[in-house]
DNA sequence: TGCCATACTTACGAAGCCGTAGGTTACGGA
DNA sequence: TCCGTAACCTACGGCTTCGTAAGTATGGCA
């Protein structure tokens, strides 16, 4: 069951070398090192993101890529790491925009952009957070979402823990504090994949006026006040 | 690789047949139909929280339930269909719990129960939780803890949209922060899975803390005010 | 005591998939 | 134009797993 052929281009730079009128029928594409290997991971994460990790096979990830089995095990010496390389990619991807986002600023303003950023993450890589938010291989231990959301989680435990110390609150609470915002944000982002209601931004609005008000407080009309930059 | 013996008993009421004495070595244990059937649901239940759907394998079942795998088929026709039975009777299960927690009292009374009666199914039926929490054989549509929760969210938002509307907010907005407080419980659930650290009903109190007040407005000490039940 | 339904077995067939051994083609430089 | 190297292929071996066909034991009941 082969649904694509051969070329399917995502990191099609210069894949004019291949003629569309070649001596006949389709000449065989071929392609350098590098560009195969990125061709496969994007495949792959494709692949992974709506079978997962079991439910894809590499016969099916060369073949969409339109070569044969052994070219991935050329590239990543199996499934597992391929596997591997598209997670950690998608992990540093999104730890490096939630920081980015964590680095400076008043906490509310921090919580904005922090919940912005995830709302971003997974706008533009939807594929990867489908990937991080499924599990890993066997365990789940290390590599997998919980651990990822924990790695974020910490950071924002950070913050919390200064600001409760500065309010006398006790600081060990911070991790439980800090889990039920990041879970908040990551779970409604994954409803706001389905539904893409409000824009991004509103979402990240109320995000931040339901974790900073409370239910009790809610602004009718809230607004993110830091200055978007993308 | 068979890592079990046979009579691995959870639902062994009336166990006692097969005698610890027997003439020489273990004697076989016979059945009902309807034991078997509920021992297989047992086993599997733990399993696929272990394992994952794909990960378990029919004949591991068998194998730890002391029979072969065609006795397994006999029972639910196949892997499927036995994991059909078992997701299904969780959903029921969590769902009669958050329901029932979320019938009467003052929204804010409403919260805390629910979001103790999550934590109470998360902590009675941890392999559930597992199960609901990771994607089910193939598509994700229906079956998915993705659409228990938002049958969940579901609840959450008339709930919500009631209170909007005599508030004099947006009603269209309730789905946003219904899911977003799901969100908060069900991750920091999942959290707490592993850390047991505070014990339930303070974490449910926090939780009411932050969804009520808000990060500006929390309380150093947060008690629930509702009488708990179990 | 002997029958028969029900619980349970052993033994395969077929399929899918991973991973590899060994051979083939094309590109690009000398 | 020739050659070496990098890219790629065909063809298996071996393993696991699903699912089924056909037969065996066991225990209650006439």
């Amino acid at each position: 069951m082969i649904d694509s052929v051969a070329i399917d281009s995502n990191t099609t730079s210069n894949k004019d070398r291949a003629q569309a009128a070649g001596p006949r029928r389709t000449r065989r594409v071929r392609m350098t090192g590098a560009e195969r290997r990125e061709q496969l991971l994007d495949i792959g994460r494709t692949l992974f993101a709506e079978r997962g990790f079991e439910g894809t096979s590499v016969e099916e990830i060369a073949a969409k890529a339109g070569v044969s089995k052994p070219v991935v095990y050329e590239h990543f010496g199996g499934k597992e790491g391929l596997y591997a390389v598209v997670v950690d990619r998608e992990m540093r991807q999104l730890l490096d925009m939630v920081t980015g986002a964590l680095t400076a600023g008043h906490p509310r303003e921090l919580l904005e952009q922090a919940a912005f950023a995830l709302l971003d993450y997974i706008e533009t890589y939807t594929d990867g957070f489908r990937i991080l938010v499924r599990d890993s291989p066997v365990a789940q231990s290390t590599g997998t979402f919980a651990s990822l959301i924990s790695d974020i989680a910490t950071q924002v435990e950070d913050i919390l823990g200064l600001e409760f110390k500065a309010r006398g609150f006790d600081a060990k609470l911070a991790p439980l504090y800090a889990q039920a915002l990041v879970g908040m944000v990551a779970l409604t982002g994954q409803w706001w994949l389905d539904v893409r209601k409000p824009k991004k931004a509103e979402v990240a609005a109320h995000l931040v006026n339901l974790a900073w008000h409370g239910l009790d407080g809610l602004e009718p009309k809230p607004r993110l006040v830091g200055h978007r930059r993308a």
